[in-house]
DNA sequence: GTCGATGCAAAGAATTTGCAGGACC
DNA sequence: GGTCCTGCAAATTCTTTGCATCGAC
């Protein structure tokens, strides 16, 4: 009752979406390739956010290096269709994660003022707020991000 | 009852904030000079966020332009100190608002995907959310931003 | 074989910084 | 008068694009 919900976020979203995602761009009439599916596994693979420099260089790593412009394409085209999300962190290059259709993924995230940490948490009491929100407005809501700025346990006390 | 409490955000902070954060910036020690009293009236005068270059194109109008670099820089030096707020818009450059360092005039916002308006709101039960949410997170929590991201009444209906 | 995918290098944007001159206290 | 403030131009950083080539179907 008392344990932390964070708990639940920042697992990757594994194998399944690699094959959601896999799927959707083939039905969606892209071919698949080598540097594709290696950017497509990595997102799978991660718990947390990544830049396009952070992917460009585990890619290398693992023995796959892919151009930058081609990782950014990639995350291009799989935002466009809801498979990626987009994180932009002030002035820092934009982060990017998986994100399943279904939406069972879904979180957001707090981020360290101090060393830039990100951490992800989901909160049912959050997202019922903002459901009966969008209710009320005049537009019509498609996503929504939150983003609490605060200092991570390490960093704690400073600011 | 039905009433949008959208109406309640939108407003210029007005002279009141232009007091606040001159009195700051000068108890803090810096100079007040015409072009950063330029850049805090305006940033007063607004009820919505501006990008800088939208700044230094009105500054022009206004009579008293102000070099880009300057803007940023003000900008900078008052976001520091709590009393401007820093909003990423995607790839778009960012936006900046007057933010009284009381909260009083908390508010989050509504950007439209198709003519990218963005439009402010303020809505007590999220805020209560993210109340209690700061309370069970291991971070100390500074600030919130929630960004909702939709069509607006003019755009409806396409994406 | 055709057309999409890729890398490299160049182009673009947004923001920051160095420096010389002007303004404020 | 010393120091902060400014503008301009140059530098940075992130991201996108043009183009020739390679690979998938």
């Amino acid at each position: 009752m008392s344990t932390k919900s964070t708990k639940r976020a920042g697992t990757p979203v594994g194998e399944r979406w690699t094959e959601i995602a896999s799927a959707d761009l083939r039905e969606a009439g892209y071919r698949s390739s080598k540097r594709r599916a290696a950017v497509i596994e990595l997102l799978a693979s991660q718990a947390c956010v990544l830049s396009a420099a952070e992917m460009s260089e585990l890619l290398r790593e693992r023995g796959t290096p892919v151009g930058i412009a081609t990782i950014y394409r990639t995350l291009e085209l799989l935002a466009q269709r809801g498979l990626v999300h987009r994180l932009e962190m002030g002035t820092d290059p934009a982060r990017f994660e998986a994100a399943m259709p279904t939406g069972e993924n879904h979180h957001h995230h707090v981020v360290c003022n101090r060393c830039g940490e990100v951490t992800p948490f989901v909160d049912p009491d959050l997202e019922r707020a903002i459901g009966k929100l969008e209710k009320r407005l005049d537009h019509s809501i498609g996503a929504h991000e939150v983003v609490l700025r605060g200092g991570c346990p390490d960093c704690m006390g400073a600011r």
